[in-house]
RNA sequence: GCUCAAGUGGCGGAAUUGGUAGACGCGCUGGAUUCAAAAUCCAGUGACUUUGGUCGUGUGGGUUCGAUUCCCACCUUGAGUACCA
């Protein structure tokens, strides 16, 4: 029997499926390994080659493992939420849980051509309920939780709000908004429910906010950072816009310094550790506060700001109804409480205050609300919330609600804020974060974000004008305008100055769109002698530029080094080096209270919801405003079934278009919309969670996948603990890998997983590009009538074979000058036999460049040679085309390696490999296309020295039958004799070699060291079984169906699944002599033969006796001589 | 701009701690087999060359008896990032 790799694959792939061989067990003997794939997205095309690259090293990894005595789990999986299906479903209206349906179904069939030794029965798919359930009830963990830095980990709310009630919000040290709120046990007691839960909800570690968000509205959706290339969508290329919308947003922020420590443990590629490292961009430096000195907006009317007097003007000419009937009643009952009507307490305006009685009354739903009842309780303030409905229907139950509400405080209390009334007026402070805080001295001028809370505040009447000319200039720009154009240096002054903290001078602030509102405080102290764009700005302006630098020169550009330089000009810090001036600066600055050390992270929290259809709905509802948790008994909320996939009329995301989509507390079922008016049903959300929400824990999944009842039960997860081995691409780094990364450590501190990592070895394939083929056609202003000079249109199309052609200097393809002739009569003679009046003319000039048109690489040959027929046949527009050939009637393409895309007609399908060359071949040979980290482009033509090697392989262990006429039939055949040395040393040698590039993931050498061996044990004639039962073993992880079939031929009847490895007997290896090189000067000139056991003084005389060293010395005497013993001798001459 | 990775024949790529540069494969050349083709097998294949050699791992320096490997500077390509204070 020949070797038949359809037959043999078809057989063993059904085997294995029938066997379950390679099911994992969740308890087992022998140690756990987990070998991990990043599991695909099922998109419409389907696999290409370069897809499945890293599987099959992933899969080769878990067949060793398997054959090394390991228990592997290898599972695989489809992450079936996205885009593309829903733009899909947009377009033709077909649900995309049926075209996912579709697409993973011809997914499975191409993976499992392929061989790959997957547990299928632990599959995943992230848009099916059984799975979402989980990400959905992980979502409600998050909810529930709180990042405390005390403990540095995650805890339960409860715990939070424990702490409210005992001590109030100072003692609380959490991860939340920056914004200092701050009440007392008792406040928070008084606060109504709802005003706690929105409290809470900011410390939540998801939370609703409104954010600015990065909208694109060709997809109508918000995107991630990292799901934005170059201000533009990752999907699709459409433009990108920052909208304010309330979304809900993940706090991987509270993970910054944890996601950064972690990195230290596990054994990633550098680069992708690097670039996560740039991700979260930490930097170390200092808070310093600056005074902005009283100016005449900023005194005016004590605390009153320019903006509040505005506001008041506005607000008292627009009151509502409800407003003024209220105040006429609580005008009239003079005497009881006196009220006053919008009065200004602290930054905010009340609606009414009563001073003596410390109580407020405020109509409930101002945007601000959370942080004004906080204001309020801090200054020890009753509030009473009431609504408009309420006052229109029932004002004397309004009034009554008012007097119950009511606080009568002691007189002390009263005191205390009669004290704080007469106290200063409140000086504006603006806070900057630096780097170079040892630099302060160098501060000329502040530069604010022109989104700055502090500039409508500042601002002087005289600069007013310009500043919000300027405001909304860059309002208008959008963030790839602002991206595009790094170089315009733009700002205004704002009139106002700040004290400078040391020296007390007047430092300008101005406003300018170089600095950013949401890094740091959006706030810069501005140094620019040592910040390049400071010194910019400055130089644009006409701003001082202080040298705080001994002896840098500053003329021409900033001094923007660290290290080597002292501190100059700058009172106690001068003539220190950087170092010792950043303690010394930050121990000041804590000492005199205005600033102090801290680190800061670029790293943004996440915003978590999708305007889309096709993701995880939220397990939330909305009652009175605030989002609820559906209880986890309830999951999973399925997705309501929609007419359309676009946003409803009124923009609410798709899933507004539901009709069936509410929740009845009650019922705790989805009921319909239309009984919302019920009070017990209540408003769903109607975003969907982003595409990285279910990649981001089911490597757990995997472990349990089947549980019902749990994400994944205790006993499977402290069984397999984390994966020992994640292959993947490198676009991952900053999205999925770190939001992974997140997910696992809060489970890990909320204690349902056991380890702080999921992954502790990653490594990222890289990728396959395609090799295009191109047929060049000269263009259609090419002929010419030499008699007339006219220019002929009506042409024959043109194809020139690629070795009349070379590359001029702007890259095109011109004809060679050599050959320019021989062509040009071709096309001559070939016109005018078809045209007469087309006699004498000129076809071509020598300059002429030619097109290069794609052409599907199924026509081209292993030698670049077009299949003319096939590629005239394949375009309508070619039939008629002419070719000019080579000599020997081929016609020739050029090749140019592009990505792998449908469009340029380099897409290679392994079902085409399977089929031609089989599955062993397109595993062995995609590992052999070089290292598995590095992009390689894809050449078939290739794949031929593979498929010998197998044959070869096969041929070891088969005889040719001499009795059977015709076709040459070979029959198995292996002896029993015992292997020679030469064989021994063969195995071992490969062995060693397989066991070593298997452990350094170097795939591709193992696939040549099985092609050396196979070749000398062919030249060896060696067919003894001593040798063949391991090589066979040797090569199954990379070829395992033929390695099957020949392990059946041997006589097992099991799988070779489990097999052991070779066993590696050094004492095969030993040599007795060696070959050494003998080099002149480190050139080596030719070897020697010397017994291993010779000394070096031996050697070195045996070495200069030899007339072939002599011949080199040509009589000169060598100056010196180098024996390493066992591995060279070196003269120098 | 910054960060990282990589530059070796016609092509994909080998070369363990510095020790015979180009393993293995593709392609190419010649030969055997064949009516012929495919397949298979054998030999050759870095460049130059007076056939004895000489030069060769992006460029220029350095360290070393010896450098693809280590150090410095530069060039090119690819990836990530984008005013991060």
């Amino acid at each position: 029997m020949n070797y038949d790799h359809k037959r043999i694959e078809n057989d063993w792939q059904k085997f294995w499926a029938e066997n379950e061989t390679f099911k994992a067990s969740n308890n087992s003997d022998k140690p756990k390994y987990y070998v991990l794939d990043m599991f695909p997205y099922p998109s419409g095309a389907g696999l290409h080659v370069g897809h499945p690259l890293g599987y099959i090293a992933s899969d080769i990894y878990a067949r060793y493992k398997r054959h090394k005595g390991f228990n592997v789990l290898h599972p695989q999986g489809y992450d079936s939420f996205g885009l593309p299906a829903e733009q899909y479903a947009i377009q033709t209206g077909q649900h995309p849980a049926k075209t996912t349906e579709v697409n993973i179904a011809t997914y499975r069939r191409q993976l499992d051509r392929i061989g790959f030794s997957f547990d299928w029965s632990r599959e995943v798919r992230t848009s099916s309920p059984d799975y979402y359930k989980w990400t959905q009830w992980i979502f409600i963990q998050l909810f529930n939780s709180w990042y405390n830095k005390d403990s540095d980990k995650a805890e339960d709310i409860a715990t939070l709000e424990a702490i409210f009630a005992e001590d109030g919000s100072k003692k609380v040290n959490a991860v939340c908004d920056d914004e200092i709120r701050s009440f007392t046990a008792a406040a928070w007691k008084k606060f109504s429910k709802k005003k706690q839960q929105e409290i809470v909800l900011q410390y939540r570690l998801t939370y609703l906010s409104d954010t600015e968000v990065n909208w694109c509205p060709a997809l109508a959706t918000v995107l991630a950072n990292d799901e934005i290339i170059n201000g533009v969508s990752e999907r699709g290329g459409h433009p990108v816009v920052r909208k304010k919308m309330t979304q809900w947003s993940m706090r991987i922020s509270a993970y910054s310094q944890r996601l950064l420590d972690g990195l230290q443990n596990i054994d990633w590629p550098q680069p992708l550790k690097d670039s996560q490292t740039n991700w979260i961009g930490r930097s170390q430096g200092a808070m310093v506060s600056f005074n902005v000195l009283p100016n005449e907006v900023t005194q005016e009317k004590g605390t009153i700001s320019y903006k509040a007097i505005e506001e008041i003007k506005e607000l008292r000419l627009n009151t509502s109804k409800a407003s003024s009937l209220l105040w006429d009643v609580l005008r009239k009952k003079k005497g009881a409480v006196k009220f006053r009507q919008q009065y200004i307490l602290g930054d905010f305006i009340t609606d009414f205050v009563s001073f003596n009685k410390k109580a407020i009354v405020e109509f409930s739903g101002k945007k601000d609300e959370i942080e004004r009842a906080n204001f309020f309780a801090t200054e020890g303030y009753s509030v009473t919330y009431i609504s408009e409905e309420e006052v229109l229907e029932n004002i004397h139950g309004v009034v009554s609600k008012i007097n119950n509400g009511m606080q009568f405080p002691k007189i002390a209390e009263i005191q205390k804020v009669a004290k704080k009334k007469i106290k200063a007026v409140p000086v504006k402070v603006i806070d900057v974060f630096t780097t170079r805080p040892d630099t302060i001295f160098g501060v000329s001028f502040m530069t604010l974000a022109p989104e700055h809370v502090l500039v409508s505040q500042i601002t002087t009447h005289k600069q007013r004008k310009a500043v919000n000319k300027y405001i909304k200039a860059t309002a208008k720009r959008s963030e790839r305008d602002r991206m595009a154009d790094v170089k315009t240096i733009s700002g205004v002054f704002t009139g106002a100055y700040a004290e400078h903290p040391f020296t007390g001078e007047k430092v300008q602030i101005w406003i300018g769109d170089y600095v950013l509102a949401n890094y740091g405080t959006g706030a810069v102290m501005a140094v620019p002698c040592g910040d390049q764009r400071d010194y910019d700005f400055a130089k644009n302006f006409d701003i001082e530029i202080p040298n705080v630098f001994e002896g840098a020169d500053i003329s021409e550009v900033a001094h923007e080094g660290k290290e080597g330089t002292k501190i100059a000009n700058s009172d106690f810090l001068s003539g220190l080096p950087y170092k010792k001036a950043m303690k010394i600066i930050i121990f000041e600055l804590e000492k005199r209270g205005v600033g102090y050390g801290k680190i800061n992270y670029r790293l943004r929290d996440a915003v978590f919801s999708r305007q889309r259809y096709w993701g995880e709905p939220f397990p939330v509802y909305y009652k009175d405003g605030m989002p609820q948790m559906i209880d986890a008994k309830h999951l999973p909320i399925t997705l309501p079934e929609v007419e359309k996939y676009l946003p409803t009329e009124d923009g609410k995301p798709p899933l507004g278009n539901a009709t069936e989509w509410a929740w009845d507390a009650n019922k705790n079922a989805v009921v319909g919309n239309d009984k919302i008016d019920n009070k017990t049903v209540f408003a769903l959300e109607l975003n969907t969670m982003p595409g990285w929400a279910g990649s981001s824990w089911y490597f757990s999944r995997y472990m349990d996948s089947q549980n019902t009842e749990e994400f994944a039960s205790k006993e499977a997860l402290d069984y397999w603990q984390d994966v020992d081995l994640y292959i993947g691409g490198s676009e991952h780094a900053t999205g999925h890998l770190l939001y992974a990364r997140f997910w696992q450590k809060f489970l890990f501190d909320r204690g349902i997983v056991p380890v702080e990592e999921f992954a502790k070895k990653l490594i990222n394939q890289g990728m396959i590009t395609g090799t295009s083929a191109f047929a060049y056609r000269f263009s259609s202003e090419s002929a010419y009538n030499n008699d007339t000079e006219d220019e002929i249109t009506e042409r024959s199309v043109f194809f020139i074979s690629f070795d009349y052609l070379k590359k001029n200097d702007s890259g095109q393809y011109v004809i060679d000058d050599e050959k320019f002739s021989f062509v040009s009569e071709t096309i001559s003679k070939k016109v005018s036999s078809s045209n007469a009046k087309w006699k004498n003319h000129k076809l071509l000039k020598t300059e002429e460049q030619m097109s290069p048109i794609h052409t599907d690489v199924v026509f081209v040959n292993a030698s670049d040679e077009l299949d003319v027929e096939a590629f005239k046949n394949w375009r309508e527009e070619y039939k008629d085309a002419e070719f000019i050939f080579e000599e020997d009637r081929t016609f020739k393409v050029g090749r140019e390696v592009e990505k792998m895309s449908k469009s340029k007609y380099n897409v290679v399908s392994p079902d085409a490999i399977c089929e031609e060359y089989g599955a062993d071949s397109l595993r062995l040979f995609e590992m052999f296309l070089g290292p598995l980290e590095q992009s390689k482009p894809w050449k078939t033509s290739g794949i031929s020295g593979v498929l010998s090697f197998l044959k070869k392989l096969w041929k070891l262990y088969h005889v040719i039958d001499a009795s059977v006429e015709g076709d040459q039939e070979s029959v198995f055949l292996v002896s029993d004799e015992k292997a020679t040395k030469e064989e021994l040393k063969v195995l071992h040698k490969t062995i060693k070699k397989v066991d070593e590039d298997i452990a350094n993931f170097s795939f591709n050498t193992s696939v040549s060291s099985f092609m050396i061996a196979v070749n000398e044990l062919t030249a060896l004639k060696c067919n003894k079984r001593e040798i063949l039962e391991k090589l066979v073993v040797l090569v199954s992880p990379y070829a395992p169906h033929i390695a099957e079939e020949l392990w059946s031929k041997l006589g097992s009847k099991d799988s070779i699944a489990t097999a052991e490895f070779p066993v590696f007997d050094a004492s095969h290896l030993v040599e007795s002599s060696k070959n050494y090189p003998i080099s002149f000067n480190g050139k080596m000139r030719f070897t020697l033969e010397f017994s291993l056991d010779m000394s070096k003084e031996d050697i070195e005389k045996a070495v200069l006796a030899d007339e072939k060293t002599q011949a080199q010395l040509q009589g000169r005497a060598p100056k010196k001589v180098i024996v390493v013993p066992g591995k060279i001798v070196n003269i120098v001459g």
